[in-house]
DNA sequence: TATATTTGCTTGCGAATTGCAAGTGTAAAG
DNA sequence: CTTTACACTTGCAATTCGCAAGCAAATATA
């Protein structure tokens, strides 16, 4: 289950073998921009992911080495899941992709979010992967 | 045919409603690190994508105008595929795809289009986005 | 002028993936 | 000891995918 198959060698295309799928990149975006860390909270976002689906891309992100999965410290029937450093990674994709939308698409932007990245990406970058690192440690 | 569905407004998400797609980014990998410019030239990438399912992205990037289509210069048979300002834009978000995919992925990488970006990024990817655009003006 | 080739697609079809609805299992709460 | 919360799993129709083959117009070749 869940063997990622590579195309080719090429690093644009093995970097799309992993996150090239629309609900991949919502879980990250949720789990660094909404502070999500649940299933139950994954589902609730706006775009509304089946349970099938969302389901299998946590077992793939996990797989893939991109989070990790925890009982959750309040209850034992509920987990956790925190970026890697791998997943950390990943943010200057989201980023772009989110400067790419507000850009070019009809959407609905975070005023602070956008005046932040418009003032230093780099920096802003920077502020949630530390963010992002903190998280995994608590 | 070909119409867009957008799943919400937040930003990520109407991008990767456009770009969300693996064979979407790979032509536009090959547009501005390949040089390539026909259908004939997409075809005979390393990743092998069917020749429906180019026809298919060819005419999204078309429709979500990331892409013009032109008959060529040399022949009236052919036709020659280039870059708006709206496709020259997705050259970061590439970009931050193609350095995940070398750190994270076992890859075979450029070596000196890697130094090229890890001397300067930015410097890097507004060279690749004047390229583009004198390409298309030509 | 007749035939072959290049170029850019379409079409058909079996296989895989998706999305929806409903069901399952375990832990905690009442 | 029943109910609720949470995290999935399963079944299934419908969409999408990938492969192979076919098609049509423009050009090259004999």
């Amino acid at each position: 289950m869940n063997v990622l198959k590579q195309r080719s060698t090429c690093p644009v295309s093995t970097s799309l073998d992993v996150l090239g799928d629309k609900w991949i990149l919502l879980i990250l975006r949720d789990m660094v921009f909404a502070g999500k860390s649940t299933y139950g909270q994954f589902l609730q976002s706006a775009e509304k992911m089946a349970t099938n689906i969302l389901a299998d891309r946590l077992a793939t992100l996990e797989s893939q080495g991109l989070l990790t999965k925890a009982v959750a410290a309040d209850k034992k029937s509920k987990f956790t899941y925190r970026l890697t450093e791998k997943g950390v990674d990943t943010i200057p994709i989201i980023v772009e992709l989110m400067l790419w939308g507000t850009k070019h698409c009809p959407t609905i932007v975070d005023p602070g979010l956008l005046a932040e990245l418009q003032a230093g990406k780099a920096a802003a970058v920077e502020k949630y992967q530390r963010r992002a690192r903190e998280k995994a440690l608590a």
